[in-house]
DNA sequence: TTGTATGCGTTATCAT
DNA sequence: ATGATAACGCATACAA
């Protein structure tokens, strides 16, 4: 690989000068700098990210941690669309990304030792256990950070607007003419709470009274407990004739057991989801649900992570809200 | 973050005496070097890897290619189940991943340089264009490769095991009764001239004659160019009984297609996927596919990958076979 | 305007 | 068995 060295001696002038040409310093001619970058780059050059990140502690690489633990994995669309506009806007600005975990190999470490280790610039926390002591360390070091779908204080972070969403389908389906409709909600994070704060504030807003026992727990993109929660609705002497489920993946679980019973979708019941994974649009009957923005808050994280990197003096912290958009499918049925 | 020299000062040595001792060196005695060892535990040492990395040369950090190109985008289930197993079998052996593209911000690098850039000790090929220039620089190069689903000479390669799984498909529709059976293919890469003379070797085995109109072409997770391909078919005087896609989401174009001309699945016509994705098993009636051994590729990429840069020496290139599974699904019908 | 010298944290060579 | 020193490639304070 070409160095520095090379396209000093080619050029005929010291290292020194080259590395300022190349980093566009003021004090070097604007002929000897215009021909120290002609043969940096006829001859290929691209400097060397670990010693530049030695020499200068910035490595020009971002980190991205999405915590192992159920329903975080990359693999789920949500989060695989998060990752690539993550990495195409990193890329788009000069960054690359690099995964954070802990326990790397024999070496025992946490995710703030990791991201030291590797010299990150910033890291994006796209999906984590936020009370984890070892995610609190890093979000609250002098790594700059941002999270998604959860906010740390004096942090950026990039939110979903739960609230808005929750609010779009309660409307869609109070207008379809429900009036008992059920909520099958995901493990208590402040996301769950915010969806379920605005669940009842609309459904309250609309002079719909909703029993405790229509509000239901389960777990995110586990079919299995969804579809117990749905045979608890529907062993209850007055049934929803609406169930809300914690998202698309979810849902399918609620449909086996409507299935089971001989209730088809939306005529004996309708439901609804929340996430707009294609899964949810091949569906037949397609299903009504709230897409996230996925791409736009992938493309946010590192926008916002790079601009406090690139500009600590002036940065300031924000919470982004992320519009969705509702996919009304046909999985709610008009009633009278 | 604690260096070294904190260490070599906490216990009253040289930095030279506390660098061997951390790498197992044998001149340092054995009291030392435990000593050494422990402080280095409790102070929380870990190596500064860009150092390291400039120093010896090796960064721990092995790249991954996804091409951007249409259809190898990480969101697709089956390269981010590669990418999530690839991604835990490097951690689990110390290293890290990072991705390899081209053209980062302003530099203008092709993936080989970018590997160097990164001082990647070897990459992953996940997805690509393997006529691409720029992929057999790399493919070439001195640095370290592994390549999915697509063989360079005197590399290693994973490769799905397309021909068995394509037979194991048509003897699974042929023991049904079918013997009008049609392809719908994607793009002419090496996998699809792979499972296309599967397909036709296995069918004259069994003394199926496949009429040339059966042979359709289309795109890869592309629904709409299958859905053409679906109405070609029906359109012919002999109609097949049994059509099969390029891979699971493809065949949703032609489930459309097919209920566009009132013909249920698998009544009205019989089908057959290729992947396995999710989405195939939660679709009623469930898909009948081959479910290829994503996890089970991305595991051994990394680890054939890794032990070729720690014993480059003794090491040989490998053609690395993974195998599937049959999913019966019920998209195939009986027929007498 | 250009060049010299130094150090980032680590490991390897060579003395001691 | 231990330590002094140089070097990896780069950027910068300072000297020329």
């Amino acid at each position: 690989m070409i160095k520095i060295t090379d396209i000093a001696a080619a050029c005929g002038v010291s290292r020194a000068t080259v590395s300022k040409a190349l980093n566009g310093a003021p004090d070097v001619s604007a002929e000897t700098a215009k021909r120290i970058r002609e043969t940096a780059r006829k001859m290929g050059y691209h400097p060397n990210a670990a010693a530049r990140a030695l020499k200068v502690g910035r490595s020009y690489n971002i980190g991205v941690l999405f915590s192992d633990r159920t329903g975080g994995g990359i693999s789920h669309e949500y989060f695989s669309q998060i990752l690539e506009s993550v990495k195409a806007e990193a890329e788009r600005r000069g960054y690359d990304i690099t995964f954070i975990s802990q326990n790397l190999g024999a070496m025992h470490m946490d995710y703030y030792e990791h991201a030291k280790y590797r010299s990150c610039d910033g890291v994006v926390i796209a999906s984590a256990d936020f009370q984890d002591p070892a995610i609190i360390r890093l979000a609250t070091s002098e790594i700059p950070t941002v999270t998604l779908d959860y906010s740390f204080d004096s942090r950026t972070s990039i939110l979903s607007d739960n609230v808005r969403g929750m609010e779009a389908l309660v409307r869609f389906v109070y207008e379809k003419g429900h009036r008992r409709i059920a909520f099958i909600h995901g493990e208590m994070t402040t996301v769950t709470q915010k969806r379920l704060a605005s669940f009842k504030k609309t459904c309250a807003l609309l002079g719909i009274s909703v029993p405790a026992d229509y509000i239901r727990p389960a777990y995110y993109h586990d079919p299995r407990s969804s579809g117990l929660a749905t045979r608890e609705l529907l062993a209850l002497s007055e049934r929803p004739t609406c169930i809300f489920y914690p998202d698309d993946l979810s849902f399918l679980g609620g449909m086996t057991e409507l299935e089971k019973h001989g209730i088809s979708v939306p005529d004996g019941m309708s439901v609804v989801g929340y996430d707009g994974i294609l899964l949810s649009q091949v569906l037949r009957p397609r299903l009504t649900t709230y897409r996230q923005g996925a791409e736009a808050m992938g493309r946010e994280a590192s926008r916002s992570l790079i601009e406090e990197i690139e500009h600590r003096d002036t940065w300031l912290p924000q919470q982004i809200l992320v519009e969705g958009e509702l996919l009304e499918g046909s999985t709610v049925r008009e009633i009278d």
